[in-house]
DNA sequence: TATGCCGCATTTTTT
DNA sequence: ATGCGGCATA
């Protein structure tokens, strides 16, 4: 860690470089591996300690909390409790947090809840059948993309584009404006909202800007290759009156771009700020010089990105390996025998991570994985609070703390089942129209309505029963574990699940007991823990289950990889349809084709020493094998820097890859073997036999003098200097060879 | 109103 | 293959 005062001498010229630059705008480039976030850091201390700037005046945007956490930890081993003072946050928490303390000059109640992706979809619903819009002609999902779209883009109402999609066009206007409304009505914001309403204030309220500004003197912005629109405004409007703004990015590294990231940002920075000072960060400190170079390669395909080159003084290393499988089972078991292999030669298993285009692929990994005991643990995928008892429970805090919420109610008052159906929610959806009440507080006056039978009637006391209990209780300053666990006793949630009785219902009941953890660790950690603070968190952090050191193997996809990096990886799937995805090439455009590109690129820049390639002659997709072709992308790194090996065995191969076995007669069958590269003989694939020398990490170096078995159960005598013959199983032996 | 079956879609997802 | 949502039935 860097002391006080010597902070610069561990930093390269060009990092000093972006270090000492504190005034004006700066651009920093920063290639992959090239130390963007210790620059960062340093930055932030040499402002605090170096200039004298009071930690308070520095914000920090990060893409992730990740990010965010990592940055303000490092910080704090330099500059202790000033780095608290710090705002590092994520555009979507900087905004919130304004939000929290301004937004009630937008006509808005400060006590907002954020309505995450399935919240939005569910009201996006309520408005298309309201509307009598036929969901497969217009799906909610459409809306709901293109909704994100119009306010990432900040497209008017009135742009030709929408004009020129027709019905469609319309049909999108009418829903979004009744979809705001409904919004508004729930006091809830959508994520776009977060940085839009923010971008509003700024605009509309002058003096609130200037408040901001003065407040946040020093700016800096990392992964800004991945900013959209509306966050690049936002920058425009801070940074405007000091100008201190330092952003950090690589073009190269540019893989949101179908969320709304603009790369154009990144590439249009020094016209957007002239005088800007560009500091290319051009040295990597990571990965081999077989890596870098196999990457450089790589990139230099793409036309849209600054020239730039990445080299390092690392050793060489190894080459690539690009292993070829005959389908994805058996790519997971050599992926898995890779990882025993690197594991008997002194990888750990934390040291090791396995990346891939989709969740999908993840399922034959963890078999394998599973079948030879390796721990592993998967990141991304279905996140805590998304789950759905997660989420329904959540429900019920959201109506504690903002009754007007909608979609929260809609969860909820049927969940456990208590006899208000669909019928009953629509009737008293109507009387709470005429009512002019929101759907919650019309619910006592339908108890006591003669229009409702009985049945609903009681059914509505009762849950209005709960809710005043829970109401009663929380505003009595109950503890938030403690409420979170009334709600599961009150609301029968706990009983329901406890019902079934099932390994489904057994595992939800222990992620609500987890959610109670959650709750008492947030109450723990919070400077002011509130209901609603802990609500927020909720919906905008995602990582419950956050990286462990435990020595467990990584998986996850080549997107969630970004800004990670391990000793060895292992990129499986890079196949024609994959990587680059079907879906990409059917765009049929060069920008999508370039970011697959991009994507593969940050993939093998998180390789410090070994970076393993592994594809697969044909694949399972959704019940049915197809065919498929090793990646382009192949093709364009430096043959001399790959060591390919193949299997013996090899299914006939049809020329066009990508299609169903069935779809091709006999004739389609051909032997394939002209193309792709030459067979090498593999090391990865050891083949035992007498005289080959091994290294065990007890019993030393040794010589084997037998091979018994075949196939998985191969047996090898082996006779070790130190004294002594064993018999070992050749797999589970963590033998090296060694020459 | 609750339940079960069928049909449909299924890239990536830092927020 | 699988899960989710919609629709028909008990």
């Amino acid at each position: 860690m860097p002391g006080k005062d010597n902070y610069l001498s561990e930093l390269n010229p060009k990092q000093k470089e972006a270090v000492l630059q504190t005034e004006g705008p700066v651009l920093i480039v920063a290639g992959a591996g090239s130390g963007k976030t210790r620059v960062l850091i340093y930055r932030m201390i040499h402002l605090a300690l170096g200039r004298g700037v009071h930690p308070s005046n520095i914000l920090g945007v990060t893409f992730t909390n990740r990010a965010a956490e990592e940055m303000r930890t490092r910080i704090r081993k330099s500059l202790g409790g000033l780095a608290e003072r710090i705002w590092i946050a994520t555009f979507h928490s900087t905004c919130a947090q304004i939000l929290r303390q301004e937004i009630h000059q937008l006509g808005y109640s400060r006590n907002f809840v954020i309505y995450d992706e399935d919240d939005t979809l569910r009201l996006i619903k309520q408005v298309v059948r309201d509307k009598d819009l036929d969901e497969k002609t217009y799906p909610p999902k459409w809306f709901r993309a293109r909704i994100e779209w119009l306010k990432r883009d900040l497209v008017d109402l009135s742009d030709s584009q929408l004009k020129e999609m027709g019905p469609a066009g319309k049909a999108l206007v009418d829903v979004y404006q009744a979809y705001q409304e409904r919004l508004k009505l729930s006091n809830a914001l959508d994520f776009e909202d977060l940085l839009l309403l923010a971008l509003h204030l700024f605009e509309q309220k002058p003096q609130t800007l200037a408040r901001y500004q003065e407040r946040f003197r020093y700016i800096m912005v990392d992964e800004y290759q991945d900013t959209n629109y509306v966050q690049y405004l936002l920058v425009r409007h801070l940074a405007k009156k000091y100008r201190n703004i330092c952003v950090v990015g690589d073009e190269d590294q540019s893989i949101y771009r179908w969320r709304g990231a603009n790369i154009e940002n990144i590439l249009n920075f020094t016209s957007d700020f002239p005088n800007a000072k560009v500091i290319k960060l051009e040295e990597n400190y990571r990965s081999t010089k077989r890596i870098i170079e196999s990457a450089s390669a790589l990139i230099s395909h793409n036309k849209k990105r600054v020239a730039k080159t990445l080299w390092t003084e690392n050793p060489a290393g190894d080459e690539i390996r690009l292993v070829e499988c005959e389908d994805e089972r058996q790519e997971a078991d050599r992926v898995v025998e890779l990882m025993l292999r690197l594991n008997s030669q002194g990888f750990k298993y934390k040291d090791i991570a396995v990346f891939y285009r989709v969740n999908a692929q993840s399922r034959t990994l963890e078999d394998s994985l599973r079948r030879r005991e390796i721990p592993y643990q998967i990141f991304g995928g279905l996140k805590f609070y998304d789950r759905k008892e997660v989420k329904d429970i959540l429900a019920y805090l959201r109506l504690l703390s903002n009754p007007d919420d909608s979609i929260a109610l809609e969860r909820v008052i049927n969940t456990p089942p208590r006899g208000i159906g669909a019928a009953t929610t629509e009737q008293l959806n109507r009387l709470a129209i005429a009512k002019h009440l929101t759907v919650f507080k019309a619910i006592p006056a339908a108890a006591k309505s003669p229009e409702f039978p009985d049945r609903a009637r009681k059914a509505f006391r009762e849950f209005s029963d709960i809710m005043q209990e829970l109401n009663k209780a929380w505003k009595s300053g109950m503890a938030l574990p403690e409420l979170v666990e009334l709600v599961m006793d009150k609301t029968g949630y706990e009983d329901m699940l406890a019902s079934e009785e099932t390994a489904e219902s057994e595992a939800r009941l222990e992620n609500l007991e987890e959610l109670v953890n959650a709750a008492s660790e947030y109450e723990s950690a919070a400077q002011e823990p509130s209901l609603q603070g802990f609500l927020e968190k909720t919906a905008l952090f995602n990582d419950i289950d956050r990286f462990s050191d435990q020595g467990l193997v990584s998986l996850m996809t080549l997107h969630t990889a970004k800004g990670l990096e391990f000793p060895a990886v292992i990129v499986a799937g890079v196949e024609e349809g994959l990587i680059p995805h079907i879906r990409a090439l059917e765009e049929n455009d060069e920008d999508a084709l370039e970011e697959e590109r991009r994507l593969f690129y940050v993939g093998m820049t998180r390789a410090k020493q070994k970076l393993f390639l592994y594809y697969a002659r044909s694949r399972k997709l959704r019940g049915a094998d197809y065919w498929s072709d090793p990646s382009r992308f192949i093709e364009e790194l430096p043959q001399e820097n790959l060591k390919a090996e193949r299997t013996k065995i090899r299914k006939p191969h049809p020329r066009s890859a990508g299609k169903k076995f069935e779809e091709f007669g006999p004739a389609g069958f051909e032997l394939d073997d002209s193309e792709g590269p030459e067979v090498w003989d593999s090391e990865l694939e050891i083949t035992w036999k007498k005289g080959v020398k091994v290294r065990h990490p007890s019993f030393g170096k040794g010589v084997v003098e037998k091979v018994e078995g075949n196939e998985d159960k191969i047996k090898l005598v082996v006779k070790f200097e130190a004294g002594g013959k064993k018999k070992l199983v050749a797999k589970f032996a963590k033998l090296e060879v060694i020459k």
